[in-house]
DNA sequence: TGCATTTGTCAACAGGTGTTGGCAAATACG
DNA sequence: CGTATTTGCCAACACCTGTTGACAAATGCA
């Protein structure tokens, strides 16, 4: 008997290629609305493979939402710029790995699909809060990471999701401008300033 | 012959009791992981009973998923104050209809269904653009209305749809005081100040 | 009361879903 | 080269979906 082999080259391929396939069209049509024959189509293989490679299409789906916000330390930078830092972070993240990335896969389904949402929650809990609660007083961490998310997020849902005319429209720049001072506000704890 | 009768009192009592049902589900689950049948379970009917009454799930969907924010008129009120005053309205409104309101049913759908997506664009343009632009110089109004959005669906979705922890354990009060100020911001265009 | 109309139930349809097992071809290894 | 293993395709499964039609009971009106 020789050793089983295993992960060669051509298999790896393959199994890369179901993958993109399935974080594009987990990303513009949501988890529910995507079908394991659509994916299947996508990647120029049998529909069985990707039970064969992956095992379920929820087994598929939670190995490829696992956003990576790759949230930098602005503990060192200037106070009065972490929140166009942050936002513009939020931005460039999002638009480089385009309609790919684990985040865009989470926000598509997590509205309708409870499995997603708890993710979502996971990466809020693991990447999103650490990064704030440095940037203000411990006790009221949670808050201002919450009410950074509230922004971020909804920012990302009119802008990528729900493309809000007004909010696609808007360049960069504008965004920046405008909602950094608002997640600066958010992350430093200062809105309670009369 | 004598003249078809409709809507006897019967009648409207089971169409309504499946209405409710419907926004029931579609609020918590969406469009897509609500089945017919589950509505009808509910409204203790028959799910043919669905299909005769409303034609088809996709126009029982959009009979009932038709938000009305109530905008108020802010023209004449504070300054100062009507960035609380419209935060405070949305929570009101969201949490007095419960999860059987229009909006509710809109936001859960949206993210995978491109139809429910143009209904609630359609909701901005109508609503709260209109009520947006009043408070500010009509050149900006569309872009002081799409960040006003951006920051309300983004409360509405960590609140109530992710139910992210700090967002939820936060009090009314606390939200109204944190985001009204953004919101008032936003919708007055005074982002721009150094 | 008599009759047309409505309301409701039941069973079934056609189509799509994720998933499985069998079998041919390709492949890697001794 | 010869062979064990993997890769891929095909057909089919069992299940669930929205939807339809036929028929019985209830109902409203003259």
């Amino acid at each position: 008997m020789t050793s089983p082999r295993r992960s060669t080259p051509k298999s790896i391929r393959t199994r890369e290629a179901i993958a993109a396939a399935a974080r594009e069209l987990f990303a513009i049509r949501g988890f529910d609305r995507t079908t394991v024959r659509e994916i299947a189509a996508r990647a120029e293989i049998d529909p069985s493979m990707i039970i064969r490679y992956f095992g379920s299409k929820e087994a598929l789906f939670a190995q490829v939402a696992v956003p990576d916000l790759k949230m930098p330390d602005l503990t060192d930078s200037d106070p009065r710029s972490i929140g166009e830092a942050l936002v513009r972070h939020f931005l460039e993240q999002w638009e480089a790995e385009g309609s790919g990335g684990g985040l865009p896969v989470l926000l598509r389904s997590a509205a309708s699909n409870p499995e997603a949402a708890q993710r979502l929650r996971d990466v809020f809990r693991a990447q999103v809060f650490p990064a704030v609660a440095r940037l203000g007083p411990p006790e009221t961490a949670a808050i201002r990471a919450g009410l950074v998310s509230s922004q971020l997020l909804g920012l990302a849902m009119t802008r990528y999701v729900l493309c809000l005319p007004p909010v696609v429209a808007m360049t960069r720049d504008m965004i920046v401008r405008a909602v950094g001072e608002t997640v600066r506000r958010y992350a430093s704890g200062t809105w309670a300033d009369a």
